[in-house]
DNA sequence: TTGAAAGCGCTAACAC
DNA sequence: GTGTTAGCGCTTTCAA
């Protein structure tokens, strides 16, 4: 910067003004400047900045690539930073870098807050660095004190997977849960409430899950193995539908013909052409965005109660949901 | 740092020392050093710390999340950088921020080399940083002077996979191509290389694809038009296999009894139970390693030759592929 | 084995 | 509009 600035004839100051976009430099100072930097290669350096700034003005984002949903949100943090003035750090959570690592790394690096995606987060680690930084958890499996959570009513998307099925006719509606997976115990919950009050009490059934495709296929291959197939069953989430959904198919039977299936998170995955599963929508935008104005709130409107975001999804009917056989 | 330096009664820079886990401070010293860190909750700075030393030793990795076998290489990436004793600086590439801009970050914070994973950079911007900082370009769409390339030897992958449909006795072997997508030029060459050496040139039959699930389907309904089916495709990657293999389930066709499908990456889709495809494995823990070797060449043993790396991939036999029908 | 001093590249506070 | 000064938190060099 102190070639720029002597270059131009100007003061290191005057050219950092410059650089930040600041005023008070003339017009044609800032166009000088800006040559000279072009020709020098200049490009200011961020540890620097870093170092000198009273706010580092940077979010840390933990993030786990593995949820075609969470990548949605990752990339929908980008603009919702940008828009608060925020610049964004990653930090992936990988099997061979614990939670406590990443954390570690985004904390040095200066980061005002932490919004965590889709972890399996202890609570206990979490509070600890609740206490020196804000910190968001989006859709988190359970709750800790100091940290704001956004997260979607997940009862109440169950509830209208539930109730666009029993519209359709549906009696016999099963659950493939996500056992102790971020909100799978809310749609549990949310699926026995909503069967009860449309007297379908008596088909509750449960199969259990932990998200994964896998988890999908294992409980295809328990219903087929019963007598008599549900006519619809609600996944967890997207992942586990797929599972369940191709297993199904590959044993002939047909969706939405035979079977009906509803997902959730309306990922990518949930709008390909040949998976076409209607699902339960969370708006990847929405929920970045507030989990970044959380954070902005904290940082420079001094909130510091805890706050609890619930968002109301909806649902996206598609292909995989249909009226059941007349039997 | 000065904090548990007056804490311990030493100096700072031998708080340092400690920290770096550098020789020359007493086991007693470091004993102490570590408790009153512990006690005053101190961490290292890393915006302070980058901006001193002479070397940062970092790696930038400019990333995509789109491609499950990417998201592989990314987090395989880890554990080989600090092998070599780098550390790990992500940017994502997202639609809303240009592949210049997330250069431009890794580049300001310090990033000695850059390494790209499976993005299409343009050959012409690549060149431009790769004279100030060594580039290591993983599956790249095309070359550019200046970088290193760390790819598999597509055409081997794909002679691998017609030689193997060959031996089991099919003769209408299609291939699902990738268009411009990193690779793909290659796997079309190797599959009509492979369907010549075989005698099979006038069952050479490709069809157009980008890679992506839609491709795949797309192509599947372009089959089911038809006549005939061949008796086996070999697709481009995972994501445009998973596409052909679903579409096709859905109309009633059977895997691999009425058709064999192969597809490319050994992504976690391949290995799913219900879709257990037949797949060309890239090792992705091998190529992040290669990568991360190739820029430590460049910035530690002073290499300045571009580096061209081939690795050969394997087939992994599923049970998506099988004898074609007797007809 | 330890300490003193300088300075990385920038920004903030103030003076002109 | 522009310049001067001090110093962010650390590492490096040199001396003790």
């Amino acid at each position: 910067m102190s070639d720029v600035a002597a270059r131009v004839g100007v003061s290191q100051a005057l050219v950092s003004l410059v650089f930040r976009n600041q005023p008070g430099a003339s017009a044609e100072t800032r166009e000088r400047v800006f040559q000279a930097a072009e020709e020098l290669g200049y490009r200011p350096d961020a540890a620097a900045q870093l170092l000198r700034r009273t706010r580092s003005r940077q979010l840390g984002v933990l993030f786990t690539m593995r949820h075609p949903h969470d990548v949605d949100i990752v990339e929908a943090v980008y603009p919702a930073a940008r828009k608060h003035g925020y610049n964004v750090v990653l930090s992936a959570m990988v099997a061979t870098r614990g939670e406590r690592q990443a954390v570690e790394e985004l904390l040095a690096l200066r980061s005002e807050a932490i919004i965590i995606i889709g972890t399996e987060s202890s609570a206990h680690e979490l509070a600890a660095v609740a206490g020196q930084t804000p910190v968001v958890e989006i859709n988190p499996t359970a709750r800790a004190a100091g940290v704001d959570v956004v997260r979607t009513a997940d009862g109440n998307g169950v509830r209208q997977a539930v109730d666009h099925l029993a519209e359709l006719g549906h009696r016999a509606i099963a659950h493939l849960d996500g056992g102790v997976m971020p909100g799978a115990g809310e749609r549990r919950r949310g699926y026995r409430a909503a069967m009860r009050r449309h007297g379908l009490a008596e088909h509750i059934q449960i199969h259990s899950g932990d998200y994964t495709e896998e988890s999908g296929a294992q409980a295809a291959r328990e219903l087929l193995a019963h007598d008599e197939l549900p006519t619809a069953v609600i996944a967890g989430n997207d992942r586990s539908a797929h599972g369940l959904l191709t297993t199904l198919l590959r044993a002939g039977v047909r969706v939405p013909e035979d079977v009906s299936i509803v997902g959730y998170d309306d990922s990518q995955l949930a709008r390909l052409s040949f998976i076409d599963l209607t699902s339960v929508r969370q708006d990847a935008a929405e929920v970045a965005e507030l989990a970044v104005q959380a954070a902005v709130e904290r940082l420079d409107d001094g909130r510091t109660a805890d706050r609890d975001i619930v968002l109301n999804p909806t649902l996206v009917v598609r292909g995989s949901t249909g009226p059941p056989r007349a039997s």
